[in-house]
DNA sequence: ACCTGAACACCGTTCAAGT
DNA sequence: ACCTGAACACCGTTCAAGT
C-alpha cells in the first residue's frame, strides 16, 4: 500500500480505484474485468493502482466492506422504528432492491469469500452484527407488545437474516420472479413469525380472544 | 464438442473431465483452477479436453446441471413422505449438509450465473421446479391434515425454497455458525409456517380448541 | 513522492502435426 | 478419429526509468 506522504491523496486515489472497479465489476464481473480496464476507468496506470491496492483481491475486500457498511446502516435505521413488522418489510425491500442493482457485486463477494480468508472473516462478523442488531430490535418489539412473546428474539433474528440472504440470492439470479407474490410471501413469513397471536386461530376463537382480552 | 464416432467414449471422456474439474474447483475455485490443472487431473491434453468441452464455462454448466439434478432428486424423495414437517427438516439437513462439502462449487455456479445467460436460465428452471414440487407436497399435507389450512401452498413453498437458499449461503460462508441453534430456528420456522394451529394461541384457548374440535 | 508502461510468468484457447 | 503440445493473445503483477 506504500507509506504515503499525503494521506489525503492516498484516500482520494483509493476511492477513485474502488469506484472504477465497482463500475467494471458490475459490468463484467470480478474475474472477467481486467486490471487494465480498471486502470483505464480510474484514469491511471497499472503501477499507480498497485501503489494503493496490493492486489485485485484487496479491491474486492474494500468493496465488501462498503456493502456491509451500507447494510448495517439500513438495519440500524430500522432498529429504531416503532413497528418492527413494517420496518422489516421496508428493510427487505431496501436490501433486495439495492441488490438488484448490485447483485453481481454481491455474488462476486460471496464467491471470493469462499477462498479468501480475510473476506470470509469480514463476512462472518457482518452477519453476526446484523443478527445481534435485529435480535435487540425484536426483543424491544416484544416489550412494546408488537412482537409475539412465544418466539425467542435470537431465533427470530437468525431466521430473518437467513431469509434476507435467500431473498438477495433469489433477486440476483431470478430477476423476474413474481415480485408481488414474493412480497405477499414475505408478509406471511413476518406475520407468522412475529405477529402476536397470528392467523392460525379459527375465526370464532379469534373473536373470543379479542372479546375477552382487548 | 466435435461429432463423435464413438458416443460411449465421448460420454466417458465428459464424465472424466467433469469429475476432474469438480476436484480442482472444489480445491481452488472456478477461476483460480487452471485448464492445465484440470487436464492433468483428467489425464489428458488441452486439445483432448477442448474436443469435449468448448470452453471452461461449459464445464461449470455441466456441474450446475448435476447439482440441480441431485437437489431435485432430494425434493422428489421428500415429496412422497407422509410427515411434511419432518421431511422438510430432513431435506434441509441433506441439502445444507451436502453443501458443506460442495459450498465452493455452489458459490461458483451462482457467481457465474450472474453473467452466463445459459447458466441463469437453468438456475431459474431449477428453482421453479423445486417450488412446484414443494407446493404440491404441501397441498397434499393440507389434505392429510398435517399442514395448517391457513397458508397458501405456493406461498409456503416459496418461503421454504428461499429459506433453503439462505441456509446454503450461510453454511457456505459461515462454517461454524452454531448448528444446533440453526436447527432449532429451522424447527421454529417450519412449525410456525406449516403446523396446524401453532404455538401463538394462548394455552387456555388452545385447550378449548382441542376440547371442542378433536 | 508519485507515476509510467514495457516486461514477466501464466492464463484460456487454437491448431498444425502426429498416431 | 482421437490426441499432443507448442503457439497466440491476454491476464495480474513488478520494476527500472521518468518527473
Amino acid at each position: 500500500m506504500a507509506r504515503s506522504a499525503d494521506p489525503a491523496l492516498a484516500e482520494r486515489r483509493r476511492r477513485e480505484i474502488v469506484e472504477a472497479a465497482m463500475t467494471c465489476f458490475r459490468r463484467r464481473g470480478f474475474h472477467q474485468a481486467s486490471m487494465q480496464e480498471i486502470c483505464a476507468a480510474a484514469g491511471m496506470s497499472a503501477g499507480a493502482l498497485y501503489r494503493y491496492f496490493p492486489s485485485k483481491a484487496d479491491i474486492i475486500v474494500a468493496i465488501a466492506e462498503e456493502e456491509h457498511r451500507d447494510a448495517e446502516e439500513l438495519i440500524d435505521a430500522i432498529a429504531n422504528g416503532a413497528d418492527i413488522t413494517q420496518s422489516l418489510m421496508t428493510l427487505v425491500r431496501d436490501v433486495v432492491g439495492r441488490c438488484v442493482e448490485d447483485h453481481p457485486l454481491t455474488a462476486d463477494v460471496l464467491a471470493e469469500a469462499m477462498r479468501d480468508t480475510e473476506l470470509a472473516k469480514r463476512f462472518r462478523e457482518h452477519v453476526i452484527h446484523m443478527q445481534r442488531r435485529l435480535a435487540i430490535a425484536i426483543a424491544a418489539g416484544q416489550r412494546r407488545g408488537s412482537v409475539d412473546l412465544g418466539i425467542n428474539p435470537e431465533t427470530a433474528a437468525r431466521l430473518v437474516t437467513v431469509m434476507i440472504d435467500g431473498l438477495i440470492l433469489r433477486a440476483a439470479v431470478i430477476r423476474d420472479d413474481d415480485p408481488e407474490a414474493l412480497t405477499a410471501a414475505l408478509r406471511t413469513f413476518v406475520d407468522r413469525l412475529l405477529k402476536p397471536g397470528s392467523g392460525q386461530v379459527p375465526r370464532h376463537i379469534a373473536r373470543m380472544l379479542t372479546d375477552s382480552e382487548s
